[in-house]
DNA sequence: GCGTTATATAATCCTCCTCGGATATAGTCG
DNA sequence: CGACTATATCCGAGGAGGATTATATAACGC
């Protein structure tokens, strides 16, 4: 499962937004998610852990869950070139857009 | 359907990626994802507009599809909090791989 | 007006995957 | 042993995604 489908479950932001507070161990982040079971969570970490958007440390019987810059990386990556789109695109764009305001351009559905 | 779940699917990336090389009559959409039919590719796109990443423009019978900054910008504000989490433990983050460097830790990243 | 092109949408049917529950088990420590 | 977790099954509900087919528009060319 990637990086974008492991994303796009509410549980598993949840469980992210959780770890943006701080590292914590599992049994918490079983904890933040009372609607779940604990096999539940564990299988979402899981998911999080191979999308690589999390990091395991093991603490004796503990297993300390972290976020992980990896796969946000990848998200990065991916609207970084989008982000670059706007750039490029940012003067047509924005000149498009002055026109439809001033001219009432062609195309355009409204008769004001 | 929220913007991450609308990003999820491959072929909806696939037709950001089209419209990442400029504006297009849903028409080549369609042509630019063969494996799919044209219902199927409209119902694609019907869940981008919804999620406000792609804009349309009606030009005589065509529908001409765009890129649009709204749902990105969704994307690109949850990505950023995770950005402010890794400026804010950069240190505790170096000092957590340089460890893993010396000590040669067990859990290393599984990729599958 | 007609026929054609370009699209969206709806309805139906199907397959497959995801998510969750429940339960049991195994491993690792203290 | 008992606490903490991961995993493995098995099960069921639900939804996503696709194919097809058909229909409704809207605009163009004749």
């Amino acid at each position: 499962m990637d990086v974008f489908e492991a994303v796009a479950e509410p549980s598993r932001r949840t469980l992210l937004d959780l770890l943006l507070e701080g590292e914590r161990p599992a049994g918490e982040l079983v904890a933040g998610l009372p609607a779940l079971s604990q096999p539940a969570v564990s299988r979402h970490l899981r998911v999080l852990r191979d999308a690589g958007l999390v990091d395991v440390r093991v603490e004796a019987q503990r297993r300390i869950y972290a976020l992980r810059p990896t796969g946000f990386a990848e998200v990065e990556a991916w609207l970084e070139r989008y982000r670059r789109y706007w750039s490029g695109h940012l003067d047509a764009l924005e000149g498009h857009l002055a026109r439809r305001q001033q001219a009432g351009d062609d195309h355009e559905g409204e008769s004001t």
